[in-house]
DNA sequence: TCATCTATATGTAACTTACATATGGCTTAT
DNA sequence: ATAAGCCATATGTAAGTTACATATAGATGA
């Protein structure tokens, strides 16, 4: 939801369907991008994902803990507990050679998504500079 | 989904949740853009969508017409019959104010969601440009 | 020992999308 | 004139996805 931005408050919207920030399929991507740089276990994917560049938005545990349980039914990853180190047992993962593959499908897939929304962007921007009444923010 | 792609079959995935082209989140804002540049009724916004650039993907009905009713009911569009041309009479629509506002909105929302896109792609480009051992496809 | 943090887990409500199907006017060809 | 086919709108519901609530339990520290 966009509610607070000055854009919604200038038109008075409250209800907006807009996602912002918010990771739409993007916890499975993310949590194979992060095990491809190591193993790890949930709670610590959770906080990667945290600081991953949603702004405002912290991931639910619930996505994170059922993706990971998902992945590894469908031996994309693997796990096992890790019972070293301080504080409760951790469920440790590891991508599998699938699981990469699947990361670099996605990594096509997101391209795909990038350029759909670039292509709206640009139009966007292109018809509301020919109409000069209506205000734009953030010219990126 | 992603099945029929080349890496995809490369890695032998047949259950992808990827996206790829489908316009999630994206019917609302395409509608209140096609709706800036002039009025229009269902079924041209829906060929309008058809056309706007997802990869063999046709977009609902069944989302374009309630998309259409629900930003009525909040007023961001107003309608009325329009019985003159061939053809069964359509339901024409008209941005109003607000509406133009919600594109606004929206359009924020969509640079940030492409901003997000845009850091996952880089570094998954600068991971795996290290790790010379995995395939890349289209270096865009 | 009681609160707090780390860590995993599940149940379900709410929301969104996808698929199926219905209705009816208009046009065109037979 | 009538049947086929397209244009146009509409709704019901299944399937899929996300969000929220809550449970459990070991470790840590006051």
């Amino acid at each position: 939801m966009f509610e607070g931005s000055k854009l919604a408050k200038k038109y008075k919207i409250k209800k907006c369907e807009c996602p912002s920030g918010k990771m739409i399929r993007f916890v499975e991507p993310c949590l194979l991008f992060f095990l491809s740089q190591g193993s790890s276990y949930g709670y610590e994917l959770m906080e990667k994902l945290n600081n991953f560049g949603f702004p405002k938005v912290n991931p639910d545990p619930a996505m994170v803990y059922r993706t990971l349980r998902y992945l590894e039914k469908e031996k994309f990853v693997t796990s096992n507990w890790d019972t070293n180190g301080s504080g409760p047992a951790k469920r440790n993962y590891d991508l599998t050679e699938k699981g990469i593959g699947l990361l670099h499908v996605w990594a096509e897939s997101i391209k795909m998504r990038k350029q759909v929304l670039e292509k709206f962007i640009k139009q966007y921007k292109k018809h509301f500079k020919n109409n000069k009444n209506i205000l734009l923010e953030s010219s990126t």
